[in-house]
DNA sequence: GTTTGTGAAGGCTTTCACAGCC
DNA sequence: GGCTGTGAAAGCCTTCACAAAC
């Protein structure tokens, strides 16, 4: 019978089984589109080039979700993992630093879509201060942060500056009270221990590209 | 003294090992504007919440960088960084899929400076053939791939297509000689064997955060 | 018969700790 | 004195393989 581990024991488990998570929504996601009802982690493993005892196993933290001899209910499946990854509830985004990418992630889909929410998208640079961003909203002063953070519900800051302000406007999200922040600066921030702060650096997989052109018999 | 290891195999070295020399780049970049000539590993691990050792061991896969006694010289562990990672040598991007994420990383300094160059921008769908991208470039026909990888030399493919399309797009780039591919798409490609295809899915970040959010208690 | 959930084994990565060198 | 480069130890993650369940 499926059925939700009692507790989550968030220091127990990997960050690694946690992408994965998001991973298998997206398989997940196909499988319902293409109407299969029921999935093995065998086949689930063959179609997405993974391995079924990881499949399992990552599942396993968090519940009984599958039938022995049968395998997983896709829709089932698919709710588990929302629910597991807190996707059921809406999460709001404020982007600090409206330069190209920051501007380019309040429209990009991914951030906008499936219950996470841009509500806001700051700069220092008076020159940009009242733009219109793609998606409609004006681009605001960074002073006004901490209100914005309160006022509109703010649940993860998104950093999109140059790498000398990171580490400044970081110190200023977890000051306004927030306890998520995703850097997109190519430098590393800290955090206090109650706060998570994961650092994107894009050019990193294209300079691994490179290492690879370099080196991998060519 | 300073000597770089004879051969370099690239199975037995870890793809972790390669995404931390891109961070070091970056450290060693900062130290250099702020003036440092020469760096420990101690100093830069405890600068950039790193483990020295950590960093000596992967600067160890490829050569003798460092002074006993004294540590590296900033501007040389530079220099032997960006050749091991074969920054220095131009590097051309094709993007297929002109769509938000698309467009936005065309214009993307990340992926437009630093010997990486965005030589053509692509697409399928008719309505956004001959636009104007953001970077002085043309929506190009899909269809033209394999005349635009050749003509224009291009060594990495980006996708940044809708899932659906992406699996195809990266047959397209392998056919057309592509080495390396890069799928923003949120969906795993697979590619042949002598091809370094990654996926990089940016909403796994936010779905992280949101597990943070939704079970570190709160 | 099939497949899950899981202890045990294996493999990989990080960290420690120190010889060797400056 | 200090620091690098590196074998050994510790820790972590993945994979195997099978009992339990359907």
């Amino acid at each position: 019978m499926a059925a939700y581990k009692r507790h989550i024991d968030t220091d127990s488990i990997s960050e690694l089984t946690i992408s994965r998570l998001s991973i298998y929504l997206r398989c997940v996601d196909q499988l319902l589109e293409a109407g299969l009802e029921t999935v093995s982690s065998q086949e689930l493993a063959k179609r997405f080039n993974l391995n079924s005892a990881q499949i399992r196993k990552d599942l396993a933290y968090f519940g009984e979700f599958g039938v022995r001899g049968v395998g997983y209910n896709v829709r089932e499946l698919r709710q588990y993992i929302i629910e597991i990854l807190g996707l059921d509830r809406e999460r709001r985004l404020v982007i600090v630093g409206a330069g190209n990418l920051g501007l380019a992630l309040c429209h990009y889909s991914g951030f906008s879509k499936g219950n996470f929410l841009v509500v806001g998208v700051l700069d220092s640079d008076p020159t940009r201060i009242g733009d219109a961003t793609p998606a409609g909203l004006l681009v605001e002063d960074a002073e006004r942060l901490p209100e914005i953070v309160t006022q509109r519900r703010v649940d993860i800051g998104v950093i999109t500056t140059t790498p000398a302000a990171a580490q400044a406007v970081c110190d200023r999200m977890v000051q306004a009270g927030l306890r998520t922040v995703l850097n997109f600066a190519p430098t590393r921030v800290r955090a206090p221990e109650h706060v998570l702060a994961k650092t994107v650096d894009l050019k990193v997989h294209l300079e691994e590209l490179s290492f690879f052109l370099a080196h991998a018999g060519g």
